[in-house]
DNA sequence: TCGATTTTGTGAATGCCTTCACAAGGGCGT
DNA sequence: ACGCCCTTGTGAAGGCATTCACAAAATCGA
């Protein structure tokens, strides 16, 4: 799955990569989801002041270990200097452009419900990245309002925001009945990325993105594990912490469906 | 510093299965997550009247493969029926068990900003198995007051209403830079298993599970794909002028502050 | 009873990711 | 200049996960 084979990228604009004729520079998939943890880790030691780091402790600052981090940098041909480390203005710059994160991408707000509207608030998206353009809801009594400096639009008018503000990401927060239908007018308006509150498996073409974030899940994931704890060492009071066979699993969310 | 639990496994790594007396088997990671998944499809397929399913049409309700699918719930050892497919009722039994979802499992919630109170009233959390028996938060003014049912407790009181409540899971929802705090918090009071929507790295006992949930880093990695995309030729749908260029440079030059 | 049909369960093959381990490169002190 | 020490970058190895492909059930109709 995750469809697209990737052609020729041009588009480096800081430091210039050795762009090695037939060397298609494909990231695994893997890789790409930590990059968004290293950037986070990176903004958080630059705003220290700090400006050259070692893959050793980078990766722990990312919570990985540093043979991961380093291959992972390896495959955006970055830039490192041996018995030094990386410069971390510099690296930051390479994952941003890696990302496409040089200029703010536009993205569209879906359902504004008590999840949209914390979505919609979320600091987060605006420090690192994006710009919500538009927020849509399909109660008349939301239409109209002001939200964020935004004004809530009808979902009736979905296709034209959408076109008129070019938004290829959009987030969908609308309740589970509602969400194929809006995932169908999204793409056929063009939008290319979605993200997926809704908890229900979104169809779209091929050549859309779709990712996914099911709270309940991933709370389940964690009963799975616990679960197993208490059948295995017969409870043990937060006391002793048994560190013998299983580490502490930190996980992401996964999934990227790609669709048929 | 910052010790990283991840530790060098030097020790038996593949040799922790141990196996408990009963119906222990070894679950990959990845399919424990993709149970949850089917779990939901189940229910839809349930909500129908549907009693019977084959592999395939409840992989494609899931949304992945049918080989995938069987090879996932061969590892629970569940019984379907060679030539007719999976009993709905008996496989949602199944699922649920293995996850340990049969009695529900009380969670606690700190940190009622936006995404909190999104998160204390989200439905999908007790009809799927989870109950939010505790909301703790930091703020004095909201203290006292009732939400969906419970009274929101000051995050002084955490360990004790951990404690009391026999509370293994819990979600944390606050600011960034309160994460690690209340994490070990937590876990001193007991907590083994965490879903974190701060973003920023826990640091944990090698007893303890975390999942994040980072909403940024999603969007980040959509990213990453639609840059990909548009740096192809167009195949833009229709009349949708997907402008062929990056360009467009408004630089919103807005730097990073830490979110929260 | 038997053969046709359907669909599961699973060894085997393949491919992706992670981890290991070390040579190559670069700075620094003397 | 010259070693010494540090850290990167990366082949190679090893583990998981996914996919393939087919034999083994099980039902049904005649």
């Amino acid at each position: 799955m995750t469809a697209q084979r990737d052609e020729l990228n041009a588009v480096s604009d800081t430091a210039d990569q050795r762009v090695v004729p037939g060397t298609e520079r494909t990231i695994p998939e893997a890789t790409v989801a930590r990059l968004a943890i290293y950037l986070r880790a990176l903004t958080g030691l630059a705003e220290r002041g700090i400006g050259t780091v070692s893959s050793d402790s980078l990766a722990t600052a990312a919570g990985v270990n540093s043979a991961k981090l380093r291959k992972d940098l390896s495959h955006l041909g970055s830039y490192g200097v041996r018995g030094v480390g990386y410069d971390v203005a510099l690296l930051t710059d390479q994952i941003r452009s890696t990302l496409g994160l040089n200029e703010n991408r536009a993205v569209a707000l879906i359902g504004l419900g008590h999840l949209g509207q914390a979505l919609a608030g979320y600091a987060g998206f605006a420090s690192r990245g994006f710009r919500i353009s538009a927020l849509i809801d399909a109660d008349p009594a939301m239409v109209g309002d002001r939200l964020r400096g935004l004004i809530i639009q009808h979902v009736d008018a979905l296709e034209q925001v959408v076109r008129s503000e070019n938004i290829a990401i959009a987030v969908i927060a609308v309740p589970v009945n509602a969400a194929q239908d809006v995932c169908d007018r999204l793409v056929a308006a063009g939008v290319t990325s979605i993200l997926n509150f809704a908890p229900t498996v979104l169809n779209v073409p091929s050549h859309v993105d779709v990712r996914k974030v099911d709270l309940a899940a991933e709370l389940q994931i964690l009963s799975f594990h616990d679960n197993r704890k208490g059948a295995r060492q017969d409870f043990a009071p937060a006391s002793v912490a048994r560190v013998g066979a299983v580490g502490s699993r930190l996980t992401t969310t996964d999934s990227m469906v790609a669709a048929t």
